[in-house]
DNA sequence: GCGTCTATGTACGCTAGCGTGCCGACGCAT
DNA sequence: ATGCGTCGGCACGCTAGCGTACATAGACGC
């Protein structure tokens, strides 16, 4: 691990850019701080602003017509919320709700469309980082269909797990069955199974991860899918493909 | 209906560019006879050639570690298989497989990310798709998810009837199955009580659309979430947003 | 301490869809 | 016309997860 001095508390799509486009980029947003259950933004509604958190997370949902929500993608200090205006266009399809408070960068959306034709780097970085949450939106659509309750908890709970700082996680069964699209009860059982392995314990709200190998045994091999695209694309500097 | 003969035969991705985008895309690809049943690249593959379906139709599929298969998207003359390459990325996460048979323009998918940087306007309105798309991939993952298999299927005919240019459809049950992520037997039970209802009718591998207004209305609102979207982002080209 | 609220455990019947296997029917090739 | 391979109908028991409802048990304010 990093120490934080040497690396400062910083979003990772913003590591390795040319000193001018980083300067450049720190000139144009400014510090935030995002609040628990705050929601950035409505499905549908225009991005007034976009989000890199540092220390804070965002989920990314998706409502059907029939109220039916889903959570699709996952946002933290690896990723941005916000990609909609990569592709020029303003709104943002699904909601974004915060998931884990903490800090992040916020920088105006018309400014950062702006920004990003003078930061070519930062631009490049930012659509491999729209490739890879294309892959996650394509792998979670199978995984949610495919694999059950108790693999998809483990899952989340790790992806949970990466972009929160702590083994604790703040989190009750009701909100996790929204995010996993099941009943609370189905929650309830998943949970005893995984803290009957040992893998996690909870009480009250408050998950704490035990054996982070355990609960990738125990997941379903999306979670380490994502990682590994996530680190061939944007983790590795020199990569080409 | 517009006659052939007004608009010549392409791809609505190239509606509306300027004549010297235009002319230049055509000068850089060539026409391709996609054939049925043909894999254009296999998950995990480097691109090869980008394809702008004309007259036929591309099945986007996520292949799971565990073998599991999943349809994801759809390309047809709407839309183009390989937009990995507008993130800068040369292969491809998806497998491509053709569905329907028929003609395409092919580019050289190196040849391709080079005319992008030359023609403006023709690579803003693919990254306009793209956000369709993304849409597509979110929503489809909750359709999956929480809708039944009939009206999956009902949705999967209509987007299915949108690209062929004939109410015959040349689809088997096991095809459909693998498509949606079920059962053959669960196919045959929704496609009888489609064929109950009078929508399709079919036998032994050909499947004939009779009621499209009834269709929309025996599928789930994703059908109708997709168009809207497709239409609002790429169809009326003064649209802002 | 007491009431209240919220989170979790549990239970019951129900349904969609699974895995499997078999049969009949159609159609193509010999 | 015959035979074989493919396609579709069907049936069996099974399971995951649903909808609903109710009961306990921490947490917290007063």
């Amino acid at each position: 691990m990093t120490p934080r001095h040497a690396i400062p508390a910083a979003n990772q799509l913003l590591f390795g850019l040319p000193p001018t486009e980083h300067a450049a980029f720190m000139a144009a947003c400014e510090p935030a701080t995002l609040v628990f259950g705050e929601v950035l933004v409505e499905p549908g509604a225009v991005i007034e602003h976009v989000y890199f958190p540092v220390d804070s997370f965002i989920s990314l949902i998706v409502s059907l017509d029939d109220g039916d929500r889903l959570e699709v993608a996952m946002a933290g200090r690896e990723g941005m919320m916000g990609v909609s205006l990569l592709l020029g266009v303003r709104e943002s399809p699904l909601c974004a709700l915060v998931q884990g408070a903490g800090a992040a960068l916020r920088m105006d959306a018309a400014r950062f469309q702006h920004l990003l034709l003078s930061c070519p780097a930062l631009h490049k970085r930012l659509l491999r980082y729209l490739y890879v949450v294309m892959n996650q939106l394509a792998q979670t659509a199978a995984c949610t269909h495919f694999h059950q309750v108790e693999a998809r908890l483990a899952r989340w709970l790790l992806m949970t797990h990466d972009r929160a700082s702590s083994n604790n996680l703040q989190l009750t069964h009701e909100f996790l069955a929204v995010m996993l699209g099941v009943r609370r009860a189905g929650i309830t059982q998943a949970a005893m199974a995984l803290q009957a392995r040992g893998l996690i314990s909870y009480q009250r709200g408050n998950i704490t991860v035990l054996d982070r190998a355990g609960l990738i045994e125990a997941s379903c091999g999306c979670y380490h899918a994502d990682r590994l695209l996530y680190a061939r694309v944007l983790g590795d500097q020199h990569s080409g493909t």
